[in-house]
DNA sequence: TATTGTTATACTCTATAACTATA
DNA sequence: TATAGTTATAGAGTATAACAATA
């Protein structure tokens, strides 16, 4: 193969991944909109299914904790967690109220229903997909 | 299948398909910190093979004009591209220079060596790849 | 001394709106 | 009137650093 058809290549496939992502990310964003929640607390809910410590928060999001404190504010402000206190008393939780869960659970549904990876690929392809993508991330 | 596990298999997939896309994101940042060149110069030199009007560069890099004109006076700065007439005496062409067209050519020979799909993916493996993210993008 | 969460501040990226000069 | 580029400004999203309480 020429150098030149890889350097397409490589720019066309990245691009594609690239958008492809994108457009998964605007759905979720469109899905959040929809239930009146900032997309930042939808990401946030989602990985809330068990309480969890700010601090872990932070980690799971993969940003500073200090992040953290406004967005709980703002869940706290529409009802959707509560600060509960954890193992230290430093320590806070961030826990899901019934409507935070209810929350959760309706973005779960929407994600599946039309989360573009599920819309545009079967069964058996999404499996391929998710072999090939687990390549390229994992090593 | 059960309910709860497309749920789970929708976030698990499309979190992987953005990490991924992350994953490439970094790998040319850091081909362009290696080069000394911002990120987002590197980027705006990859779609100037041939010279453009900076609107049309705009509406490449998806983003507005009125980014574009500080983009390209850094670019000038840097000695990577000029500012030449175009049809109008309104149009500008972004025109790279000779070291601006040096550093595009090692971008994408960096890029087609990199890339994490090129890096994790066979030939054949690609073309799949390909198929799968037109589908989930394309429709 | 190290860690949890908070606060105040600052930075990066990008857009909006108003402007100039052409067309 | 519409378009190309410019300018000034503003906003979103996120980080850094210093701090208080606790360990």
């Amino acid at each position: 193969m020429s150098i030149g058809k890889s350097l397409a290549e490589a720019r066309e496939l990245s691009q594609l991944m690239i958008d492809a992502a994108d457009l998964s990310k605007d759905v979720f964003s469109n899905i959040a909109q929809e239930l009146n929640i900032p997309v930042s607390l939808a990401r946030a809910i989602c990985l809330l299914e068990t309480p969890a410590p700010m601090t872990e928060l932070a980690a799971r999001l993969a940003c500073d904790k200090s992040y953290i404190t406004p967005l709980a504010d703002q869940m706290e402000s529409l009802g959707l967690i509560n600060r509960v206190p954890g193992a230290d008393r430093r320590t806070k939780l961030l826990e899901l109220t019934p409507k935070g869960k209810a929350v959760r659970k309706s973005l779960g549904e929407k994600v599946a229903e039309f989360s573009p990876v599920m819309v545009a690929l079967n069964s058996a392809e999404r499996a391929t997909f998710m072999k090939l993508l687990a390549k390229i991330v994992k090593p």
